[in-house]
RNA sequence: GGGCGCGUAGCUCAGCUGGUUAGAGCGCUACGUUGACAUCGUAGAGGUCACAGGUUCGAGUCCUGUCGCGCCCA
């Protein structure tokens, strides 16, 4: 050994070098050729690309966790493993850092122009995206570097014209007038996906609309009530009156008696000199207010379906900064849609128009970007036709060809996709992919279209050169839901399209399942005709202490980085994995770092000083196979490696099936109570020669092996440190050895290290040291103190662990001398003669301590009949069961035979209690 | 309004197909510098598994309802 390991990990030491150095050894490429020879399975991951507009959060830290676990035991099962990195150019989010950026100068992007102000954003960027990939290093991410790619990267742009074109020939992307919802602050339309509803508190304003009586009274106003200068007046409720000023009708459900008679009538529209008609629809709900609702096809996305039906106009009063524009009266112009909503509402009270107000809490739309108030607006758009695309994708999922994990997100998806709707794609925005439509500004030509896979020169109709192109870009989306193929090559067919897809894994939050999952599965099958992905793992999300969503504004976020810094990646990586659960967010308090990371540093640390402790003891050693000591294996060595084996299975099979809280517990329960507490202290003394050459040899080469086990098992969650402490592992004559653990054998069980009678010694021996340190600690025995324990009636499993284990038992629980009671029955030395504590083991055996100094007799006793009583109440439950018939009829034959056997073995510790207590009175 | 999920120890959470008087980590208490580790060791306290019914030989686990919390969709 080069130079003695620190008694603290430092993780700093270790992890950068590694890295480093498995980057340079091409770990984690993966080559195509490989699968297409079908030399290898592949294993494909592509990363939820971050965006770019800055640095990771942990959320992320989570997620590429995992999708490291994953990624990394199957490169270790021997899969072709590919996990595609890269990143996201996040239109609005990025356009709208870029545009603070610059107003801080007191600039905005009109002053530098479009060319200028893409150009500014491809350096934030190429900033960003470089912080961001260093971030996935750090952490410890085994991506294939060689295959990043970027949502903008040349060959992804020409996949999204590719799809562009191919949907619009199918007639699945239109353009159209029709309301969509716009971001007043961005200044561009989004998808109903990034409209976020929030509950707030408002108020239902009912407002009296005057109806038309130009001489007669129209049929049905009779029972209406009058204003005060004789008018009737119908009553129409909303949460919005500022758009009262775009109305062009009232609506009424077609079976409501109290307005059947008024269809048709006019009424006037306050404030405006405008009349407009009293309509009848199904979709009004008579329940709802006075059961009379004004239509505002402008601004209402459900008014503007129904003044499509009944063929009403629509009246836009805003302009696109959410102001109210020139259809307005002149006395509302120019007011913000807060301020007008105010002025319209004084104007209806002095009108003597306003009925009531009355609270109202109800669902706005926010920005998904900047949390402003999203106006719902008609205005010229790119649509996707989503139904044909959404039927495919259903299918898939019903008929299994893509797995969600935890399952109940596949009838989340099935939902969403039932009830789809057609996908605005065009956004008023300058960074992104812009839209590859061309139009003719020639006369005669305004109705055309030029839609091509190549930029257009000339008009087909007019052959004049008179274009333009469409000057929005397309949603994010549009590029990140064709990521999984996208980004192996496609339109081409690559050879890493035809090894790598479909991909295998995909490991998302579940706050895109719709922008990005569902997606992603439509243009699959649509354009690949097969699924991206076979399986899904939605992760929670991380949330902070008091379980709100971190965020920047709020301050609560935690910076992976500086939890590297703090704990080291292993930490993180340990933390999260152990932390993730299918049913609830994972709560972090970014407050206290160190009680929320200690566990996995300490773990890592524990981890590090049993690695230490074993290398100190194999140094200068030829290791021996353990297959090479069979003989000499003791009762410790064969139990260890038969928990090894237990682990490794649990291990496996956690992984396999996405209990990624069960992979990081198992392991760390195996290593830090079975391998720390228990074999290597069983082990000491035998390490130190005090047992001979031969057992010496078998505790290393038992040793060596369940840390190469242990270490293999640890490598996915923490790959730093397993890595670390492998590699300085004794090499073993006949053993081939990797050259690193990144692509080391996973291990798997093997049968003949099953050792049951071993577990059985075991746990006999701990049962018994674990109630000998129990009795010292209730007697305030000092740790100095050397005690004698007399066992009687010991099981062969203990009495043979006894045996085997003597010097172990000694130094593990204090104690001096050890008498066992012969296996015929031959009293151990001095019988149960004087003053002592007495225990009862579940495994049968009677514990006798001398203790005349310091026991005392009423508290012996006192202590007996608290352990009788405990063991009579479980008797006494087992022993109604077995009184019942039904049980004994209905019940499993396993089960009964379980509890037969517990009530004889209670039965037998209740009669040496009870006799132990007698002896004591 | 429709749908989904959660309520288990002071805190954060396990508990998979119903079958030990319910577990872990942190925190807490007592003791401990035993040559791997005080980022540790040993022992311990701490829970009517939200509540009420039901199914069952048997319910933290399944069903129904109630209360509380959260989310998604309209």
């Amino acid at each position: 050994m080069a130079e003695p390991l620190s008694p603290q990990y430092d993780p700093h030491a270790v992890e950068a070098p590694l890295y480093r150095a498995w980057e340079e050894a091409g770990y984690f490429r993966a080559d195509a050729e490989r699968v297409l020879s079908g030399e290898r399975e592949p294993y494909t991951i592509v990363i939820p690309p971050p965006n770019v507009t800055s640095m990771l959060h942990i959320g992320h830290g989570l997620n590429n966790t995992l999708q490291d676990v994953l990624i990394r035991f199957r490169r270790m099962q021997g899969r072709e493993a590919l996990w595609v990195p890269g990143t996201d150019h996040a239109g609005i989010a990025t356009q709208n850092v870029v545009e603070r950026i610059l107003a801080k100068d007191g600039k905005t992007r009109y002053d530098l122009g479009r060319e200028a102000f893409v150009e500014r954003t491809w350096e934030h960027v190429r900033a960003t995206e470089a912080t961001i990939l260093g971030q996935l290093r750090a952490i410890g991410s085994s991506c294939d570097w060689s295959r990043t790619r970027f949502t903008l990267d040349p060959g992804l742009s020409r996949a999204v014209r590719e799809v562009f074109v191919r949907l619009y020939e199918k007639g699945l992307v239109y353009r159209g007038n029709y309301i969509i919802n716009w971001c007043p602050r961005c200044l561009t339309a989004l998808s109903e996906e990034e409209a976020e509803p929030e509950e707030s508190q408002g108020a239902l304003y009912h407002l009296r609309y005057p109806v038309v009586a130009d001489g007669d009274l129209p049929a049905g106003a009779e029972g209406l009530p009058r204003l005060p200068d004789g008018r009737r007046y119908i009553v129409v409720a909303t949460t919005r009156p500022e758009t009262m000023l775009g109305d062009t009708a009232v609506a009424v459900h077609p079976g409501d008696e109290r307005y059947r008679a008024l269809v048709g009538a006019m009424v006037d529209l306050p404030l405006t000199g405008r009349r407009i008609p009293i309509v009848a629809d199904e979709y009004v709900d008579p329940e709802f207010g006075s059961g009379a609702v004004k239509i505002t096809p402008a601004h209402d996305p459900n008014d503007f379906e129904l003044a499509r039906r009944q063929g009403l106009p629509a009246l836009d009063i805003m302009t696109p900064e959410a102001t109210i524009g020139t259809n307005a009266p002149e006395a509302f112009q120019g007011l913000d849609r807060f301020e007008a909503r105010r002025a319209v509402v004084d104007a209806f009270r002095e009108a003597g128009l306003l009925e009531r107000v009355e609270a109202h809490t109800h669902a706005v739309p926010h920005c998904y970007r900047c949390h402003t108030v999203v106006e719902p607006r008609l205005s010229d758009q790119w649509f996707v036709r989503m139904k044909p695309l959404a039927e495919p994708a259903l299918a898939a999922y019903r008929e299994g060809r893509v797995r969600f994990t935890p399952e109940t997100w596949g009838k989340v998806y099935e939902n969403w996709l039932e009830g789809i709707r057609d996908w605005c794609i065009s956004r008023q925005l300058w960074w992104g992919h812009r839209i590859p439509v061309w139009y003719c500004r020639a006369p005669g030509c305004e109705d055309v279209e030029i839609v091509g896979r190549e930029d257009p020169t000339t008009c087909p109709r007019c052959g004049g050169s008179a274009l333009e192109q469409d000057p929005d870009v397309l949603d994010t989306w549009f590029s990140s839901w064709l990521w999984p193929f996208s980004t192996l090559g496609w339109p081409d067919e690559t050879r890493d399209l035809r090894a790598f897809y479909p991909t295998s894994t995909l490991v998302s939050a579940y706050d895109i399942l719709f922008f990005w999952v569902s997606r992603m599965i439509m243009a699959g099958l649509e354009f690949m005709g097969e699924v991206p992905f076979r399986e899904v793992y939605i992760t929670r999300l991380v949330r902070d202490h008091l379980g709100r969503k971190m965020s920047k504004s709020l301050g609560n976020g935690i910076d992976p980085l500086q939890v590297v810094e703090l704990f080291g990646a292993d930490a993180l990586r340990f933390t999260l994995v152990e932390g993730t659960s299918w049913t609830a967010d994972q709560l972090l308090n970014y407050q206290d770092l160190e009680q929320a990371f200690a566990p996995g540093r300490n773990f890592a640390n524990k981890l590090w000083n049993a690695g230490r402790f074993a290398l100190m003891n194999l140094e200068g050693d030829e290791v021996p196979r353990v297959e090479d000591v069979r003989a000499e294996l003791e009762v410790a060595d064969r139990w260890i490696l038969s928990r090894l084996n237990r682990a490794i299975a649990a291990t496996t099979a956690a992984l396999e099936t996405f209990r990624f809280h069960e992979v990081a517990g198992t392991v760390y329960h195996f290593f830090w109570d079975e391998v720390a507490d228990w074999y290597i202290e069983l082990a000491k003394s035998r390490l130190r020669g005090e047992a001979g050459e031969a057992s010496r040899a078998a505790a290393q080469a038992t040793l060596v092996e369940v840390l190469d086990g242990v270490l293999r098992l640890l490598h996915p969650v923490m790959p730093f440190i397993s890595e670390a402490l492998w590699q300085r592992l004794p090499s073993r004559p006949g053993v081939a050895r990797e050259p690193s653990l990144v692509i080391a054998r996973w291990p798997e069980p093997s049968p003949e290290r099953e050792d049951p009678e071993a577990e059985a010694q075991l746990e006999a021996l701990m049962e018994l040291i674990g109630t000998v340190r129990g009795l010292r600690s209730e007697y305030n025995v000092p740790p100095s103190a050397k005690i004698e324990v007399r066992v009687g009636h010991a099981s062969d499993a203990l009495r043979r662990a006894l045996a085997a284990e003597t010097r172990a038992v000694q130094r593990l629980a204090g104690v001096r001398e050890v008498y066992a009671e012969a296996a015929d029955g031959a009293p151990a030395a001095d019988g149960w003669a004087g003053a002592g504590a007495h225990a009862v083991l579940r495994s049968g055996a009677d514990v006798f301590i001398p203790l005349a100094q310091v026991i005392d007799l009423g508290r012996e006793r006192a202590r007996l009949e608290a352990e009788l009583e405990r063991v009579l109440g479980q008797l006494r439950s087992t022993e109604s069961k077995l009184a019942n018939e039904q049980f004994r009829a209905k019940a499993p034959a396993d089960v009964v035979a379980k509890e037969v056997e517990k009530a004889a073995n209670l039965r037998e510790q209740q009669q040496r209690l009870a006799r132990k207590i007698e002896e004591l009175s």
